[in-house]
DNA sequence: TCCCTGCGGGAAAGGGCTTTCTCTGCGGTA
DNA sequence: TACCGCAGAGAAAGCCCTTTCCCGCAGGGA
């Protein structure tokens, strides 16, 4: 690779001057010796070596972003709202993916400090794990006593910026939703336990059910991977258990569309004999047939306050911005078929079998 | 942030010593000194700067993939085969997206280069446009000049190592399968017209109907955005003009479930009245309502191959690896309806409105 | 004419790390 | 006892840039 040097002696000047000139320094160079060494520069196809400049310069720009996955919708669209803001600011983002293994987390908190990034955002659920949840806060802080920035997105275990999608209000939306709907006999296709989202969420569908009179057993929720599969399997582990639901409450939409997989193979009409709620409202959920009723979440805005949090100027006090979940009507979620109004709990064992089938 | 020196002075050692410890290197050092190592290490939270190894070592490790966008699906299994090589080797991905953008896929070469990558996977089609071409090709030359290894995936320009996923075979798959089922009045709906992957898609489909006796006049094509809008918005331009069509090619999956969601709005019943055919097969395809009939291509494996030409030996001569492409039959493509059988082109026009009624 | 100013350019000092080279001191052999 | 060899540690030379500091020179004012 061509050095700056190899340009200098080539253009017959110093490194000093062709590196004003490549960097279009303030200090003033002649014409003469600036077109010198611009043709040097194009002959030798010079690219200045990044890591050299990063070393020479005090100045850190880029900014690392930690999600579970990129390539899942949830995370492209905040990673979109991300660098809309990132790229204004010519700052470059480095992105990585922790598929949901704290530990690599962990790791990629140390190699992005590593590379000298200005700021850190966590984006994804956060974990029920003290143990995990110390050690980050721990790198997280070391991190900022540098001089880091840190923001979170929909964590709670950071003490710093944050930016909160109202996961527990969504959960509300959902259960009034099918409650007022008339269901009573709602199941729930649930991510990963150890996650906060799933807990947030579930919470706030209990409260809206408990509100309403009405109970969310344990044996009514099923727990799986956060995806399409995970989705199907937890649908049919509860359709099996009890075949008297009407309506299901998926934790994503990734679930709810696994879940109308499983219903459809088995022959249930939705909304007619059972109605599905999603969560986060991703590009796809229009599009599947019937189009999903889900609870919207602003992904993209969520992207973008966070980095502006983080390259915007710090406050002494950490800022936690809560951002609100609003139900978006589509076709899954329906009256509670009329054979069924009444609960499913208080249904004689012979007749639910009857509303099954 | 704490350095190497403040380590070692902290641990009473040299530097040397010191990265000598951190990095476990074959020079031994005793226990003791090891021990007063790393225990400043873990007192100062002490982090390599990556900048200063990259500088310092020879070694180059991480590997630059430029890709259209990684939140595209189609991208997505494609880093995730290019992810899993990288991983087992132990090399990091630094991943950009270009969105379709030529000059910024120009600029992200350069950076890449500027970051001192072992290599460059540049996946997503090439660009029918000479002086870009031209130019990609030089700064490629000139990184590979410097040792650099470079493969495309799905890009004919490159005069180096490739994976070429079966474009051409897989039009005409689409083509071919459609005339079984006695379409004549097919449509496409296209990407945009600038990127070879439309043209080859598009010259495989145009070769099966040819070979069938039909023909595929440009009138039946519309271009657009390659997403589930243009599909969408491609399709309503394609029906207004030739409301005889019985079937439709979307030139890849995105665009086909906007081409269905067009079609639902118009109450126009898939594979009923209209068939449709997407390509990819994106994991989506066999979600939606009715699941699509899809081209098939093994982007994971793609995205391996790649990653394997490109870390492995170099050869003198440039490999180039074609991948087939599969037909996948799902629901969204039928039989012609019977009173469509005669072909669209050679029915009065009077018939031709009523069938599209 | 002399001095001061200011402009354009170069020399050189880092920036944080790796690695070669050098040095010290010890144990072992003749 | 004298010498050799080697293990283990440190000194220092880079890696490639940026940027401060300094210098020479030309032009302008007194």
């Amino acid at each position: 690779m061509a050095t700056l040097s190899d340009v200098a002696r080539r253009a017959g000047v110093s490194p000093a001057t062709a590196s004003r000139v490549i960097n279009g320094s303030s200090k003033p160079v002649t014409d003469e010796l600036r077109e010198r060494v611009l043709a040097a520069v194009a002959e030798l196809q010079y690219v200045p070596n990044a890591h050299a400049q990063l070393l020479a310069r005090s100045h850190r720009s880029a900014v690392g972003v930690i999600v579970h996955d990129v390539s899942d919708p949830y995370f492209a669209e905040i990673t979109r709202g991300l660098q809309r803001v990132a790229t204004d600011q010519g700052r470059l983002l480095m992105i990585c993916n922790s598929y949901r293994d704290p530990d690599r987390e962990l790791e990629y908190v140390e190699l992005l400090r590593g590379h000298q990034v200005a700021a850190l955002i966590l984006a994804g659920s956060g974990y029920h794990d003290d143990a995990f949840t110390r050690q980050l806060n721990e790198k997280l802080a070391a991190y900022e006593a540098t001089g880091g920035r840190v923001a979170v997105i929909g964590r709670h275990e950071h003490s710093g910026d944050a930016v909160m999608p109202d996961n527990r209000a969504g959960g509300h939306l959902a259960g009034r939703e099918l409650c007022e709907l008339g269901h009573r006999a709602i199941g729930v296709v649930a991510g990963p336990r150890i996650l906060t989202t799933t807990t947030d969420r579930l919470a706030g569908l209990r409260q809206a059910l408990t509100e309403q009179g009405r109970e969310l057993p344990e044996r009514r929720i099923r727990y799986a991977e956060f995806d399409r599969d995970g989705g199907a399997e937890a649908t049919a582990r509860l359709l099996d258990a009890d075949p008297g639901l009407t309506a299901i409450v998926a934790l994503n939409d990734s679930m709810a569309i696994g879940a109308l997989a499983t219903l459809r193979a088995r022959s249930l009409a939705v909304p007619q004999q059972v109605s599905v709620v999603g969560f986060d409202d991703m590009p796809i959920a229009r599009d599947v047939t019937p189009a999903l009723t889900t609870v919207r979440l602003p992904l993209v805005d969520m992207g973008v306050r966070a980095m502006s949090l983080v390259l915007g100027a710090g406050t002494p006090a950490p800022r936690v911005e809560v951002l609100p979940a609003e139900l978006i009507r589509r076709d899954t979620a329906g009256p509670v078929p009329a054979q069924r109004r009444e609960t499913a709990d208080t249904v004689p064992r012979a007749r639910r079998a009857d509303a099954a089938s």
